[in-house]
RNA sequence: GCCCCGCUAGCUCAGUGGAUAGAGCAGCUGCCUUCUAAGCAGUUGGUCGGGAGUUCGAAUCUCUCGCGGGGCACCA
């Protein structure tokens, strides 16, 4: 099942809407909500008020009459006031049922993104030392972003960009190069103790390193020395269960001569100036000096970072192909999101085939992390403390937006109340009726006959089962997983309701002595329920136990 | 000075211009001899930072002020 009951309802009223009369070009946009009053049913759309004006009629005539002209399987409609107010019938909850619990943990999967390739960039922290909690963020994000997309048919890319060509990539080799020599780390160098620990291997792995002068050692060290930290960036996101399908090497475009190629296309585009001896790009339409012009080639004859992005540009939509990027930064970089965008402009591939999703910088209670001053609390630490789980739901359910101020004791004092126990636990009862009937409940009929599940709390599950896809429509048009983790709370709260109402009675039980029939259309529900519940922990990158 | 983000219950946070603003945690009162109490039911708690505007309708859009965070390099 490819569509929504939202989309069906969605189209039917704009059907109803036009065989109004209303002209085309008045139609306002017609919205539909999830009605938030249960009284109001499933979904609710002021349609009635919002062509009062156009129709110059009551708005609750108009709802009216837009209810009598729908008329779909899925849903009941009715005027109410203004609104016109959908409800999902019951009939159609339970052949959904079925079919969920036949489909299994794929359900909310859909084809949407059609096969668009799309890259998502996110965390690419320069790779001169451990990620620390605050990278944490970007980390989950960017991954939950890119499996939101995946799983709504978008051909995804997971990519880490790793600067091994920047001023820090080479004032992390000093630091290398001076621990090898036993010497302290230059200023503003790295002195965590993983830089002795990576001199130590590189003294194993490459014989005689030390024994050259800096320059003569400085590419191999400097190679080896990023390679021992990609493994441990890998590592260390893998324990979160994120996994990139590349780490993209900065030297790699200037191998490729991608910025220079960028460079040349801007240069004959006339995007380029020459101004104090250094190549800028130019920002603006106008001749003159701009404020929000930049140095792509110092008067030094170096290239800075953005001469690299200029062809990491290149690299992605053009070599690679890929028609859309998200690029997940942390909002201390947000100034230089109109630059990349002019820059796409520049270079023909159009500024909206880059996306930016900024998120806010992590705050440590104490004061700003530093990684230079070897103040930070490490991203391994907190999965030692928490669970991966816990971790991925603690940064998941946070818009990106929101600010976050980071207390490890109190994070480590709530663990155990984290909202994920919550789901997990609904999953495991799920999981464990199922095993209770296979084991105690007898034979039970092979086809379930759904019309005997009529208990509100059985519908009110299904129904939550039914909003299911269009949380993850919401998240992926949107790009904003941390819905997801909310449409979880909803549905783990109807499960647990349902599971409830049979230790008020036992009548209400899933499993009910003598009761075959009834046991098995409650069963259906419960696999339905488990798949859904199972598909959606999947999706953030969190594990749905049997037992717990 | 200019730009971006935030300000919603005691705390942490959700909330497509719609009807009576929600959740978790914390607090209070109840519910386990029978399918998992990491659960359920009830309850307390709000000038949606202040003000003005647009609209039939604003937590949501615009303007303005305040507070907090971040950014404005020939650093990345």
């Amino acid at each position: 099942m490819r569509l929504t009951p939202r989309l069906e309802v969605r189209s039917a009223l704009e059907a109803a809407v036009r065989s109004l009369g209303v002209p085309a070009e008045e139609i306002p946009d017609m919205e539909l909500m999830r009605a938030r009053n249960r009284q109001h049913g499933d979904y609710a759309s002021g349609a009635g008020l919002k062509l009062a004006r156009v129709l110059k009629r009551p708005p609750a005539q108009i709802a009216g009459e837009l209810a009598e002209r729908i008329d779909i399987p899925e849903a009941t409609a009715e005027g109410a006031g203004g609104y016109v107010n959908f409800r999902l019938r019951e009939t159609w909850l339970r052949e959904l049922v079925a079919r969920v619990a036949g489909e299994g943990p794929s359900y909310g999967s859909s084809d949407l993104g059609q096969g668009e390739k799309v890259q998502v960039e996110f965390a690419s922290v320069n790779p001169t030392g451990p990620l620390h909690i605050g990278h944490g963020r970007g980390v989950i994000l960017g991954d939950a972003v890119a499996s939101v997309l995946a799983f709504t048919g978008h051909a995804v890319q997971r990519e880490y960009y790793v600067n091994d060509q920047n001023t820090q990539a080479r004032l992390f080799s000093e630091s290398v190069y001076a621990r090898l020599h036993g010497k302290e780390p230059p200023e503003n160098g790295y002195r965590g103790d993983y830089v002795a620990v990576i001199a130590g291997e590189a003294r194993e792995a490459l014989p005689g390193i030390e024994d050259l002068n800096f320059e003569a050692a400085e590419p191999r060290l400097r190679r080896f020395a990023i390679d021992r930290m990609v493994d441990q960036l890998a590592a260390s996101v893998g324990r979160l269960g994120v996994r990139y399908d590349q780490w993209y090497r900065e030297s790699a475009l200037w191998q490729q001569g991608l910025p220079q190629q960028a460079i040349e296309r801007l240069r004959e585009s006339g995007y380029l100036i020459d101004r104090e001896g250094a190549v800028w790009f130019r920002h603006g339409e106008e001749e003159e000096t701009n404020d929000e012009d930049r140095v792509v080639v110092r008067s030094s004859g170096e290239p800075t970072y953005f001469a690299s992005d200029l062809g990491y540009l290149l690299s992605k939509f053009e070599v690679r192909g890929f028609q859309r990027v998200i690029d997940v930064w942390g909002s201390d970089r947000h100034g230089y999101v109109p630059r990349m965008k002019a820059a796409c402009d520049a270079l023909g591939i159009g500024r909206d085939r880059l996306v930016v999703i900024l998120n806010q910088i992590v705050n440590m209670k104490e004061g700003r992390m530093s990684k230079r001053l070897g103040r930070f609390i490490p991203l391994d630490e907190l999965v030692d403390e928490v669970g991966a789980d816990a971790v991925r739901y603690f940064y998941l359910l946070r818009s990106p937006e929101a600010m976050l101020e980071f207390d490890l004791d109190l994070m480590l004092a709530q663990s155990n109340e984290n909202p994920v126990y919550y789901a997990q636990y609904a999953h495991a009862r799920l999981a464990n009726l199922e095993e209770f009937a296979r084991e105690n409940a007898g034979s039970l009929p092979a086809e379930p006959e759904l019309s005997l599940l009529e208990q509100p709390w059985e519908l009110d599950l299904a129904r939550e089962v039914a909003y299911w896809p269009e949380h993850v429509e919401d998240a992926a048009r949107l790009l904003e997983p941390h819905r997801i983790p909310y449409a979880i709370h909803e549905l783990a709260d109807r499960v647990h309701g349902f599971y409830q109402a049979g230790n008020r009675d036992w009548q209400h039980r899933v499993v009910v002595e003598g009761e075959p029939e009834l046991t098995r259309a409650r069963l259906e529900l419960c696999r339905a329920a488990r798949h859904t519940l199972k598909s959606a922990l999947t999706l953030v990158g969190v594990s749905a136990p049997d037992k717990m």
